[in-house]
DNA sequence: CTGAAAGCGCTTACAG
DNA sequence: CTGAAAGCGCTTACAG
C-alpha cells in the first residue's frame, strides 16, 4: 500500500472513466465533437479524482499563452509603469494570456550579440512575445528580434539613435499633449509661459517641441529651462524654477515635463513667497498620484498608463495572430485634467 | 525546397553533431559526465544552428521554475505593492525563477469551493507556488491550498476572521513600528500625541495598539481618531485632523497610519494657519514616495517593500525545497526615518 | 563518458 | 462521436 500519490494524469482519468485519453483531452478542450453524455461523465470523473491538467505538457503542443512584460533599465517600478503593467495584465486575462514580469538591465553601449538575456527569453517556448517599457535602446530590441519573438514597445520609452526603427508601438503624442496644455494657458490669458524639462529625455524633448510650436503659433516668446540639471525630478523642478525667477522675464505660468517636476517648481515658488495659482499658474504632465493631492491640486495632462498597457497587450496579440508581416502603432490620447493650479487672467477666449 | 523553417529541436542538433540526443541534453544541463571535447563540439553546433531549447518540454519533467505573484482585491498596483513585486522579481532572478504577475478578485464571502481561479492556478504545472498580497481573506487561501500549491503571504495584508490561520508569512511589526514612532515623539518632549487611522484595517489596528501601549507606558493619555471616515486616505487625514482640532485637547504631535493620511493631516493643519513642525509635529508610516517630497519632508516609519518582496520569494523557495511540513514566518524590521516634520520641544531625553 | 530507448503528460490526425 | 497510435521536445535510468 504505497503512497502512490503520484499525480493523476490524463491516462488515469481515461482509465477510470472507461474512455480513451483522446476523449478526455477533447473534454478538456471543449471540443465540439463529443456527446453531451460522455462529456458529462468524464467531467464527473475529473472532479471526483481532482484531476488538474498539466499546463506545460499542453503548451508544448499549443501556444505557451505567456507574454513577457519587461521593465528595462529602471531600478524601480514606479506608479506609471506599474499602471502599464496592470493594464497589460487585465487585458491579458481577458485574452486568456499570462504575464511574466521581468526586470532587464541592458546598457546602451553593449552590441546586441553580446547581450546576455535572462533564460526566460533565451529559451524557446516560454513566451510568445515581449512588451518593452522603461528605458529601451535599439541594441536590446535587435537582440530580442533575433530570437524571433514578437515585440511591442511603449513608444515613448524608446531612445532611438537618430534613424528611427520600425517598431510595433503604443504611444502618446507628447507634442500634441504639450500644445494642448499651452493652448489652455493661452486661452486663460497667459502670455508669458515657461517650460521646464531636460530635453535629453525623449519625452521631454517632444513636449518641448509642442510647447514651442504652440507659442510660435500665437507669436509668443518661448522661455524654457531644458538643460541637464539635478537627477531627481523634484530637485530638477526646484532648480529650474529658481533659474526662471533669476531671469529677466518672469513667467505667469509654467509648464512642467512631469508632475514631479511640477512639485519641485511649486516648492520653489512657495519658497519665494508666491502662491499658486494666484501669483503663478502651473501645469504638470502624466497625472500621477501626486498631482491630485498637491497643495493646490495640479492641473495636468493625463497620460493613461493602464490604457497604454491594455493597448500594448492587444497589439501584441494582433501581431502574433497575423504573423507580424508589417508594423503598426497605436496612439493613446492624452487628456487635460483641470484642477486648481491655473489662474484665469481674463483676456480673450477663443 | 520547402521553407521547412520548422523549429530546430534537440534531435536535429544531435544529428548534425553526430551524437545522441542524450549527449546534447547533457550539454544543455551542464552535466558533469561529459567530456570537455564533446561538450565544446556540441556547443558549437548549437550556436551554428541557433538552437534554443524548448523551455516547456523541459519543464514537464523538471520544475516549472515559475512563481505567481498575486495582487488580490486591489484595483491598482500602487507603489507599495509595486515595490514588493519588484523585490520578489529581483530575488527570483537570482534564484533562477520567473514571476508571473496576476490580479485576482475574490470577495470575502464566497465559499472556497465556489471561487473561480484563473487557469494559471487552476491548471497544474504552471507555477510552483504563490505569493499573496493585497487584501487577502481566508477563503482564497483555503482554495489555493487545496490545489496543493505552496503559499507565502504578505502577512500584514491578510484579513483574518478571528481564528488566526497558520501561514507562511513575511510581515512587519506595526505594533512595534508605531511604538518606535511614539517613543520618538516622547523623547522629543511631546506629551499630547494623537493617532489617526481607521482601525477597520488590520494594519492600522496594529499601529493603534502600539500607539496606546507606548503612551500608557509613559502615563500619557491616548487621543485618537480611529473611526470609519472618507475612503481616500488623503481625505481621511483632512477629516481626522479637523476632528482633532475640534476636540478639547489639541495635540502637539500627530501619528498617522500612513503617509497619505499624513499628507491629508498636513493639509488641514496648514489650512488652519498652523505650520509643520513649528506648531504641530507630524509622523507618517510606510515611507512612500510622497513622504520625502512633502512640503516639510515627512518623518516616517519606513516599511521596506522591496525587502518584503525579496523575503517572500526566499521563503517560498525554502518551503518548496523542504516540502513545507511546518509553517514559518519572517519579520522585516521597520525603521524610523528622521526628516523635517518633528519639532524638538526640549524636556527630558532618556 | 556515451547512445538507444522509455517516459514526461498532453494533443491530434487517422480510421472507424 | 470515439479510440489506438503517433508525436510534441525534452530528460533520465539503463546498459554499455
Amino acid at each position: 500500500m504505497k503512497a502512490k500519490k503520484a499525480s493523476i494524469n490524463i491516462r488515469e482519468v481515461a482509465r477510470v472513466a472507461r474512455v480513451g485519453v483522446a476523449t478526455v483531452s477533447r473534454v478538456l478542450n471543449d471540443s465540439s465533437l463529443i456527446s453531451a453524455k460522455t462529456q458529462e461523465h468524464v467531467r464527473a470523473v475529473i472532479r471526483q479524482l481532482g484531476y488538474r491538467p498539466n499546463a506545460l505538457a499542453r503548451r508544448i503542443i499549443r501556444h505557451s499563452e505567456m507574454v513577457c512584460f519587461a521593465l528595462v533599465n529602471r531600478p524601480f517600478l514606479h506608479s506609471f509603469h506599474a499602471g502599464i503593467l496592470q493594464g497589460a495584465e487585465s487585458r491579458a486575462r481577458m485574452l486568456k494570456r499570462h504575464v511574466v514580469f521581468l526586470g532587464i538591465n541592458c546598457p546602451k553601449e553593449i552590441p546586441p550579440s553580446q547581450i546576455v538575456l535572462p533564460p526566460l527569453l533565451e529559451e524557446k517556448g516560454w513566451v510568445e512575445g515581449v512588451i518593452l517599457t522603461g528605458v529601451v535602446y535599439p541594441n536590446l530590441i535587435s537582440r530580442i528580434e533575433a530570437l524571433g519573438l514578437q515585440i511591442v514597445v511603449f513608444g515613448n520609452n524608446v531612445f532611438t539613435d537618430g534613424r528611427r526603427r520600425e517598431l510595433n508601438k503604443v504611444w502618446y503624442d507628447g507634442v500634441e499633449g504639450q500644445i494642448k496644455a499651452a493652448e489652455y494657458l493661452i486661452n486663460h490669458g497667459h502670455r508669458s509661459i515657461a517650460f521646464v524639462g531636460d530635453t535629453e529625455y525623449p519625452w521631454f524633448r517632444e513636449q518641448y517641441e509642442g510647447y514651442v510650436k504652440a507659442l510660435r503659433a500665437h507669436r509668443l516668446r518661448p522661455n524654457a529651462v531644458i538643460r541637464k540639471g539635478p537627477e531627481s525630478f523634484v530637485e530638477y523642478g526646484k532648480w529650474a524654477a529658481n533659474r526662471l525667477f533669476d531671469g529677466k522675464v518672469v513667467p505667469t505660468a509654467i509648464l512642467s515635463g512631469n508632475d514631479e517636476i511640477a512639485l519641485g517648481v511649486s516648492r520653489s515658488v512657495r519658497h519665494l513667497g508666491l502662491r499658486i495659482p494666484a501669483d503663478i499658474s502651473l501645469v504638470g504632465f502624466d497625472d500621477r498620484e501626486i498631482a491630485a493631492v498637491m497643495e493646490s491640486a495640479l492641473t495636468t495632462v493625463k497620460v493613461p498608463s493602464q490604457e497604454i498597457g491594455r493597448q500594448c497587450m492587444e497589439l501584441l496579440m494582433e501581431k502574433l495572430r497575423e504573423g507580424g508581416s508589417h508594423v503598426s502603432s497605436r496612439l493613446v490620447p492624452t487628456q487635460l485634467i483641470e484642477r486648481d493650479s491655473v489662474m484665469w487672467l481674463g483676456s480673450e477666449r477663443k
